[in-house]
DNA sequence: AATGAATGAGGATTCATTCAT
DNA sequence: TATGAATGAATCCTCATTCAT
């Protein structure tokens, strides 16, 4: 019962943040208004409206990177089949919270939460970064195994997460970079996966 | 005298920034006692808060992206050279910004003003960003000339540019990045080279 | 429930303004202290300071102006009893109010909110006046029916306003026309009468 | 040289008076800017700002009433010739302060600075009001010298004055009073000539 | 004497939080 | 449990007044 009033809660967050509205600029009245409870009632399960934020986005990440943490690297499969696997998953995510396809998030999709005033959130951001990074790491290792690439360690794991996250931005962001030209999402595939074998060698 | 004034006012600004405020947090009062002036007189040389957090971060993206912009190729030096050159002038900034070698600033060093209730700050971001990537372009350009690599895009420029930034992090922020052991300025400069020629081929 | 707070907002202005105070002089949070609630709780029912003062000025008229326009020209009465009931009435509402029997308010107490600061008071007070010199009209015409008087005119009716009012600041405000006898209802609402007689031939 | 600023002062609010501005909404920065000087020069010469607002408005009932203290009742004329010249000063000045035919100043122009949030400007518009009716009271007892009417008190000198004022407002303020037709300045004076016959008899 | 840059007290308004119902 | 009316602390901005030049 409680737990359902707090999703209810974290999912009004999570719409007002969708519709385009800053973090700190959300107002209790606004999440009890779009939660279609009362104001009240947020403070019989949260402290305070900084403890309702940071666990909206500890819930936000949760589901966020629930479908990284579920990918299962089917060794049956290519290094680019697995990475394509990859891609595809983050590009349903890009669809489905697709307000982040907004040059306001810019390279910064993932840092959403940033937000120092509200202790806490900080951490949530990173675990978030580094559980993507661990994934990726997993996949990059698959290449190596299979001899497409020839090593990875924490740096070009980095940069590796970065190729594929701008690249992703050309579909979305095409302004921010300044191209010219459009491009498919099966170009944009290749790309990152030819960046990634250039980045691991 | 009056723009003496102004930059009395930025300087709090960035003071307070590097302090730990939050941009948005930062109040015309907290300014005033940084700057040693009176609340009253901000409003002599700004119309409003949010146009003297505007104008603060377009003063500090002019200093800071000086040294880049001011940048010459050297065509006398090799391409690592260069490199190098331009590392060095990356890392004097981090130096002097010390307080951004700070975890809560992670990736996003570049956008620290990027905050989306202030109109207009956006732009001096992107703006920001885009003369940082034309310089790097013109130092991949002069790479290729050299045949050291073998092309430069938009995309791979922003790639290489996120290479540089991640490896300058392990200099800073090891914690961020679960990285085991230390790294020497050198090594760092480096494993940015090594990266860049195998991202432009 | 709402209505009743706002009662009591327009009685705590009301009672500001009767205590001597200007009303571009009064702070919101005099209201909120006279009317025993807190600062606050005024944006709950109006929009701003300036609406609670314009709404607490037609509230104001409104009940000021009741008697007024609810006064029933009796056909039985002769005009001198119709007129000596209409001054009757006017007296009741000064002393009702007895602040306005007050100098400062001298000849303009029926423009206590003229405030052309304030948008929207000049035409309540202008339509007060007319409602008022309506009603008087009604009874110098049933004078001239009577054939004490022999004509109306908006002009007449405006002297004939100003004459009554003049006589009854007679009662109250001596020093402010050098008078130097004192004068008694009956002797004011006789000269009024008799003025009237004159004023309409 | 003193002398000569602060009439530079008083101007400078009189006409920021006769442009629009309500008393209570003239800045002492408005006031030296009109003047031609600087704003602490203003505080040379006076107290406070009240101060200035208090000197300027007997400066200007000083000016306005000139013209009626020095009203010399010429007894080779007619009283209605009398009265005539008197509407003439007074339509003069109403033409001079075009400003004060307004709606905003309604029947009350003579108390424009009945400010009693400003300690003092009472008695100045007191003192004005009972000039206004000396002078007039002349006029009439010369009236009654004539044996054209047949009395005079302080009640019937304040109706006459009221009356003059009114049907003056003929000519500028229609909307307010809501007549029909035009009026032309013969027809006033004419108007008020019979007027003052009847009230005084 | 004259200036106007600097000041800071003062006031309108917002919104997280409380609490009586 | 649930509510939302009530609260008042917090903050931006204005402008009369001061004072160094």
């Amino acid at each position: 019962m409680a737990d359902n009033k707090k999703e209810k809660i974290f999912a009004a967050v999570l719409k007002l943040f969708k519709e385009g509205n800053k973090i700190e600029d959300i107002k209790v009245s606004d999440i009890a208004e779009k939660a279609g409870i009362g104001k009240g009632s947020i403070y019989l399960y949260f402290a305070s409206k900084d403890v309702v934020i940071v666990e909206a986005a500890e819930y936000f990440f949760e589901i966020w990177l629930k479908p990284f943490e579920e990918f299962v690297i089917d060794n049956q499969k290519s290094f680019k089949e697995i990475l394509t696997d990859f891609i595809e998953v983050h590009l349903n995510l890009l669809d489905e919270y697709s307000s982040f396809r907004n040059p306001k998030y810019g390279f910064e999709y993932m840092s959403l939460f940033n937000s120092e005033t509200l202790p806490g959130t900080l951490d949530i951001v990173q675990k978030a970064r580094l559980k993507y990074l661990r994934v990726l790491e997993n996949i990059l290792n698959a290449g190596v195994e299979q001899k497409v690439i020839s090593f990875v360690n924490r740096y070009s794991v980095n940069v590796a997460a970065q190729a594929i996250i701008i690249i992703l931005q050309y579909l979305g962001f095409k302004d921010m970079i300044e191209i010219e030209q459009d491009y498919t999402v099966d170009e944009c595939r290749n790309a990152a996966y030819e960046m990634i074998l250039r980045i691991c060698k």
